[in-house]
DNA sequence: CTGAAAGCGCTAACAA
DNA sequence: TTGTTAGCGCTTTCAG
């Protein structure tokens, strides 16, 4: 008790060095069944192949004796593992928490195990890590890759992949529909008498953060809105908070951040600096992440189902890898604006 | 343009049908090597045990040939598969992630894969897929899991198993050294003039909540300071907003959550009713999640090393599962307080 | 130092 | 309907 310690040191009964279970396969059931191994395999995955009685009894013996697949000696004949593997390329930017979390549900659904690594914004490490997966895995998701258009072609030669939030030729593509909320969100922003607008782009290289940034702009045209875009920045807080002074020197009424994390550091920083929200600038997000109604004010922000997408993506890439069936299209993807309390009238 | 569609169809030359690379064996690498595949397999995984020219000659065919081991084939032999499981009660708590990404990036040093699953919240879910899962790894981490002792304890008989945040006899258990962060917060609350405070419990049947709530009682009392303890709320936001009336009328002028969640609900729901953070009420939390630095005053609150927890609970059952050494114990896992705007003197 | 051969647990023809 | 027989790709004795 007074030594909360950090490790539990187990005793001298060491429990995982005992492991009695040795692995009961299907020959210690087809023995106890009084049948042969193959019979049991049968029984097992193909119920109706078999005799009723005989099933009846194998599952008794199975049960019993507590058996369970051993899935890698399955996947040896077969080919296939039953294992899905998922790319995110930082598992430290909460956008991907809700893809993972879609993914995983959607995986295990279907009674596949996920398994999950992180490229850590590496392109390289990627490609070397999704390469490494594929070898065990029936498919592929990949979470906003950084890799180039051509590894993951080459990715999907061997197996089937799925992108999430970026989209390539030939290869499953899930991406959310951006149109629609930032259609509403430059609506709003038009109506609250917004007439010029700042942009704070996120890295260059990244497929929806030059999408963002074009859809944009060009609505914003289409609106006859002023879009000011600024320098590129960081997608994350501290981005966020280094584009401070450009957005206040851009002269705008309101500002459009690539992401939510921008947002959030744009805000702290302008409020630090006595700038105050929505007061003098409104203040729009992207993604709509964990979080992001903890501010305060809480933030504007254009919502991406990433669960769903997570959930869609992994729905699909299964159903490709199981029934091969092209996987039915129009996914309600549709992004739409949630308002919240940084954006208000225009100033002035 | 126009659609930006969500899903995007692969088009006629489907990548995924041709699978060209119909995964090159040892066999083959043999045959080019001219050496037998025993051969192959002893200078890929043992290098030294074979001729150095013989192993260059081996490596370049390798090499040349794109050769990569396939996992399962290996495991069955051998019994080991190089995989790690991980469960999470709950993969939408956000102090999992900092959990799951500890636990990925120590698997991934050792050149382990992480599978990972979640048992949304049920004990009986939750024992089902760890057993599930132990056929295919070498050890599992169970993150605050909700299992009983002694189905954990079956687990661990069965092959190696960790555990983070909770403490199980007899098993490999990485928690969190509570008293330091507990002291540092009641000293904090007493130094500012806070003699009453009112506690906020999280469900009852975890033991990290239970544990929580002890200590800090202890402490208290230890310090001659009256602590009030209200009903268990969920630990979420909504939980924390439940139980702000409480909070109000219970007296205090300081109140511990269990969490951060609660404690961000709690403040929310407080602020709207017209109380001033800190001015009336201050609030604390627990674990230091991710946003916790985002509300308005932000959270203080006794930071948990989760990431850190995750990433010493994996390495040390890594540790056990390749050389069977026992962990070195005595981890850093030390709690802090993280004072932030959220507490400040005592109303009154 | 290297080759030969057996076998990990399961599936899938092919027979019976 | 069920048993027989080959492997899947790799590791690992055991000889040579």
């Amino acid at each position: 008790m007074a030594d909360d310690s950090a490790v539990g040191e187990p005793g001298e009964t060491d429990a995982a060095s005992e492991r009695p279970s040795e692995s009961v396969t299907i020959y210690d059931v087809a023995k106890l069944a009084g049948v042969n191994p193959s019979t049991v395999s049968r029984a097992l995955n193909r119920p109706g192949r078999v005799n009723a009685v005989t099933e009846r009894r194998i599952r008794a013996a199975a049960e019993s004796l507590n058996y369970q697949v051993n899935p890698m000696a399955r996947a040896l004949p077969t080919g296939r593992t039953s294992i899905v593997g998922l790319v995110v390329s930082d598992i430290t930017n909460p956008v991907f928490f809700d893809v993972i979390r879609g993914a995983e549900a959607a995986a295990t659904r279907a009674g596949y195990t996920l398994v999950l690594t992180e490229s850590e914004e590496s392109d390289e490490r990627e490609y070397e890590r999704a390469q490494r997966m594929l070898r065990m895995v029936d498919g592929l998701l990949l979470a906003t890759p950084r890799m180039s258009d051509e590894q993951i072609t080459a990715l999907a030669r061997q197996k089937p992949v799925a992108v999430v939030n970026r989209l390539i030729d030939d290869v499953l593509s899930v991406v959310p529909d951006l149109q629609h909320g930032i259609a509403e969100a430059v609506r709003h922003l038009r109506g609250l008498g917004h007439s010029r607008i700042a942009y704070v782009p996120g890295p260059t290289l990244s497929w929806m953060a030059r999408r963002r940034g074009e859809l944009l702009a060009q609505r914003c045209e289409w609106a006859h809105i002023d879009l000011v875009t600024l320098d590129p920045v960081a997608p994350t807080v501290v981005g966020g908070r280094s584009a401070a002074v450009a957005v206040r020197d851009s002269g705008a009424t309101a500002v459009f951040a690539y992401n939510d994390l921008i947002a959030i550091g744009l805000m702290q920083e302008l409020v630090e600096t006595g700038i105050r929200i929505p007061g003098d600038i409104s203040v729009v997000g992207f993604d709509d992440i964990f979080g992001a109604d903890f501010t305060s004010p809480s933030l504007t922000t254009v919502k991406s189902p990433l669960r769903e997408g997570g959930d869609h993506a992994m729905s699909a890439l299964l159903g490709r890898v199981t029934g091969g069936e092209a996987p039915s299209g129009g996914f309600d993807l549709a992004t739409n604006l949630v308002v919240r309390g940084s954006t208000g009238p225009a100033a002035h």
